[in-house]
RNA sequence: GGGCGGUUAGCUCAGUUGGUAGAGCACCUGCCUUACACGCAGGGAGUCGCUGGUUCGAGUCCAGCACCGCCCACCA
């Protein structure tokens, strides 16, 4: 065996994402006796890359798959893809753009065998990207989206909510992307705010009086103007309530009518009604019963309802109608104004209310349960404040148009009769229309993405089947996702399962941060502030970049990715490799001694599995509460600034050759050990790096992804010897420091003097005197009775214990002197709050008196070591004097 | 308009039941000490957003305010 002084990531995770790939080790067993776990992939769009926002929920997928099937779990993480319906119709339609040509060129089929085919070329990328990051997901059960078993689940659900009369049909104002060509759910209209203008316009009055002045921020609209709405009760205008008034640059008129949802406090109190072409009007025409006129067509061209100004695009219309306003001296005002523009999630492009015959989900019945499931604790959100985010969209929530007009995608199980136009939904086609006998046509539209999503954690278990993955993974454990999906997919997973499974899709829900950079800003194309997964990886390590993502995940807080912190986790990486390489080499001696049981574990052994044990607890405390950041923290301080910085050093007199067989036997069992114990609880966050050391301790106990999970041991926890090794640790930390400070040469040996506080310091440092010497690298440590010398003595204090080391001729009198100062200084404020403090009467009676006695025994400590030192200063004077 | 978060060291953030403010990084100083310079040792650094209240005692509990962020929303 041999073992480098730098750990190499990429030679290591070549071998491991290969060993991984290829073994069954991650492969769910339904047949064992071992109690399941299970949690699906949030499905990554199957053309698309990996980005960083994946590495994070994965590397946390991860974290907790291995843990549990360390913990003896029968663990399923199903793997799968997307097909993600307009994003990837999208890429294929960009890049049939570049060879010039459209997908209308192609014809449906053609296009959907073109997209099918990026699908076969593309859809390992991502794979390919998860092995690479260590997801152990079980690859013989991946899944997706439009396979055949998930088509049949959509089918299903879609004709059992038609027949359930919770899916209709309806000829209703959608938000409609003139770019994209289609519908879209209100989610994918995303709102921003912008600086706009507010119009007021005159229509006047055929009959001569002035007419009324509307305030809007679409003219070009008023083509579909079809009436002029004012509050019923607004005396501005109750002589006009019942009167027609003209549409500028028309011949039409349109009646005033009196509406309440007219705020008589905005603009000028009256409004224009456009059914066509806005949300509230559409509503308010269908309660008046106004007529509809369609000015703008799907593309967001004028129609020939604008007269002159048909097929101009609507913007450019806007411009020129206001403009025409103006020259026929009906253009009252303009003003600006904020407002809150509709874009699509997709491509940016201001959204336009359309008119057109959609799909949707009657969702008011399916949210109903969904909301128990989560009041009544079936569903458990963590952090749990999401939960208020979910019932707040949940109980505001609208229909859900689902119907979408592109080609890539579950096509909607609904046939049309050519002759008589009535509709069948059936999972299959039906041969002629079940009402007249004619020929019929498959609708033409497929279903939103998110459809096939929401049924992500049975239909990939094998629903509709009763298949027995079902059985025994649903519900399934645990989902980890962002907040920017709970409303897309969290909710209508939940409203879902209740409905076809009659039980929740999950017991928990792990919401995450998003994953921002350095100074918090989100990561974005266009700020070219993204990282690149891969890039990372190869440079720090992926290790590193997952513990960096753990170690971040504090609950509730995004995630600044800052490279100096996985520069950091590289080094712990590294550190890792190196303790390791350490112990590898001590013990792989020939060395053999049987004596090892019997003698007497030594101080450091005790303190280092008392502490051992304490973070496994930790470890095992977090894990449970999903405290990534915790758990990861903890290992990182027990690994680094327990078993390196002090067992290690402590050990290594046991390990010399002025040791005995049996110090030395005991000493590498414990080193490797520990170590082994600590590569188990580290591996779920560094799986490549503990692996690869688990496979080069001695007996190559196997593949550490199946060793077992550390358990606390409390025959090893013991307070006393921890708080014994803090006191050791801090003495050893005030020499050093005394040296520092002093300016004593690096290498010199020298004698240090100790004052104690009581009899119990007096035992500890006498019996850990071994563990001090070499440490503090002092030829002598003894502890004195009386008083120190405080003479040519560079002097500190720490935990009431007082430290002298002699060094005639060596002090530099001046450093010590602005030491011993500062000392005193700080010392003279903690006398003064404390005196203060146990003055107060108020803090005397009330204060419970155990900490009154403790105050007053800290005061009279502070107050004598304050003594010595003034002395020692005075003396300084008078030996530097000399 | 409604809702949800946040404000602690130069940066990013921890701070469990109120009892002398912490970590990592960055910074300064000294060390190639025989596992590791991706290292070792030491050090400096904070009016815990503001104001009031409860309390013997508040970063922590309560109220108000300020600023910042996010989400939802059919006020033209």
């Amino acid at each position: 065996m041999s073992i480098g002084k730098e750990y190499k990531p990429d030679e290591v995770e070549a071998y491991w994402v290969e060993t991984w790939g290829r073994a069954e080790t991650f492969q769910a067993q339904p047949d064992s006796a071992a109690s399941p776990f299970c949690m699906v992939i949030p499905p990554p769009n199957v053309t698309g890359e990996l980005h960083i926002g994946h590495v994070l929920v994965y590397t946390l997928h991860d974290i907790v798959a291995r843990w549990r099937r360390m913990q003896g779990r029968d663990v399923l993480w199903l793997p799968g893809t997307d097909h993600a319906g307009i994003a990837t119709q999208m890429v294929v339609e960009r890049e049939l753009a570049r060879e010039g040509r459209t997908r209308a060129d192609l014809g449906r089929e053609a296009f959907e065998r073109r997209v099918w085919e990026w699908k076969e070329t593309y859809g390992d990328r991502i794979n390919g990207s998860l092995r690479r990051l260590g997801a152990s997901v079980d690859w013989t059960r991946e899944r997706f989206t439009l396979d055949q078993g998930l088509s049949r689940a959509v089918r299903t659900v879609f004709v059992q909510l038609y027949r359930d009369g919770l899916i209709y049909r309806d000829r209703y104002i959608v938000n409609w992307c003139p770019r994209c060509h289609t519908a879209l759910s209100d989610l994918e209209a995303v709102h921003e705010s912008e600086s706009g203008k507010l119009w007021r316009i005159r229509y006047v009055d055929p009959t001569g009086s002035p007419g009324v002045v509307v305030a809007t921020t679409r003219p070009e609209t008023l083509f579909g103007d079809t009436a002029v709405a004012v509050h019923p009760d607004d005396p501005r205008f109750q002589a006009f309530i019942g009167k027609h008034v003209r549409v500028p640059l028309t011949d039409r008129t349109v009646p005033v009518v009196a509406d309440s949802f007219v705020d008589p406090t905005f603009g000028t109190g009256a409004v224009k009604i456009t059914p066509a072409h806005d949300p509230n009007d559409f509503h308010a025409g269908r309660r008046l019963n106004l007529p509809q006129i369609v000015a703008l067509d799907s593309h967001g061209k004028m129609t020939e309802a604008a007269g002159s100004f048909c097929g101009q695009d609507r913007f450019e219309a806007r411009r020129q109608v206001v403009e025409a306003l103006a020259e026929a001296g009906l253009l009252e005002g303009v003003q600006e104004h904020a407002l809150a523009v509709a874009r699509c999630q997709r491509c940016s492009t201001v959204v336009e209310p359309h008119v057109s015959d959609q799909w949707f989900v009657r969702v008011a019945p399916l949210a109903e349960p969904a909301i128990q499931a989560v009041e009544s604790g079936s569903i458990r959100f963590v952090p749990d404040n999401w939960a208020k985010t979910y019932f707040e969209w949940m109980r505001n929530i609208h229909d859900w148009c689902i119907s979408r007009q592109l080609w890539w995608g579950h096509q909607i199980p609904a046939w049309h009769c050519q002759q008589c136009a009535a509709i069948q939904v059936t999972e299959s086609a039906p041969s002629t229309c079940d009402r007249c006998g004619g020929s019929v046509v498959q609708d033409p539209d497929v279903l939103d993405t998110w459809f096939s999503s929401a049924l992500w954690p049975f239909s990939t278990l094998g629903w509709p089947d009763k298949s027995s993955d079902l059985a025994r993974y649903y519900p399934t454990d645990l989902l980890i996702t962002g907040h920017d999906i709970i409303f897309f997919w969290v909710a209508r997973m939940i409203m879902m399962g209740l409905r076809f499974m009659g039980d929740v899709p999950f017991r928990e829900v792990y919401i995450h941060g998003l994953v921002r950079d350095a100074q918090g800003q989100k990561m974005s194309k266009s700020k070219g502030n993204t990282v690149n997964p891969a890039e990372v990886q190869a440079r720090y390590g992926t290790d590193a970049v997952r513990f960096t993502m753990a170690v971040l995940a504090a609950p509730g807080n995004d995630i600044p990715l800052a490279p100096e912190r996985m520069e950091g986790y590289r080094a712990f990486a590294n550190k890792l490799w190196n303790a390791s390489r350490f112990v590898l080499l001590k013990a792989s001696t020939e060395e053999t001694a049987g004596a090892v049981d019997s003698c007497e574990p030594p101080f450091a052994e005790r303190w280092i599995r008392s502490r051992l044990q304490v973070v496994i607890g930790e470890a095992n405390r977090s894990l449970e509460s999903y405290r990534f950041d915790r758990a990861a923290e903890a290992l990182y301080h027990f690994v680094w600034g327990e078993y390196c910085d002090w067992y290690i050093e402590w050990v290594k007199p046991d390990l010399a050759e002025a040791a005995t067989p049996a110090q030395r036997m005991r000493a590498r069992a414990t080193l490797v050990e520990v170590l082994g114990t600590a590569l188990r609880l580290l591996h779920p966050f560094m799986p490549f790096v503990t692996a690869e050391l688990w496979r080069l301790l001695p007996d190559s106990p196997g593949d550490v992804a199946t060793a077992p999970w550390p358990t606390v041991d409390p025959r090893w926890i013991d307070p006393a010897v921890d708080a014994e090794a803090i006191l050791v640790q801090e003495i050893i930390a005030g020499i050093r420091n005394v040296r520092a400070q002093s300016n004593i040469e690096p290498g010199l040996k020298i004698e240090v003097l100790l004052r104690v506080r009581d009899a119990e310091q007096a035992a500890i440092v006498a019996r850990h005197v071994d563990l001090i010497r070499p440490l503090a690298r002092a030829g002598s440590v003894r502890v004195i009775t009386g008083e120190l010398p405080t003479a040519g003595v560079a002097r500190g204090v720490v935990r009431g214990v007082e430290i002298a080391v002699p060094l005639a001729g060596l002090v530099d009198v001046e450093a010590e002197r602005s030491r011993l100062r500062r000392d005193l200084d700080k010392i003279s404020k903690e006398i003064i709050t404390r005196a203060e403090r146990l003055e107060d009467p108020g803090f005397c009676m009330r204060a419970p008196p155990a900490v009154v006695e403790k105050e007053r025994l800290t005061h009279r400590e502070l107050a004598a070591r304050a003594d010595r030192l003034r002395e020692a200063l005075s003396q300084l004077d008078v030996g530097g004097a000399t």
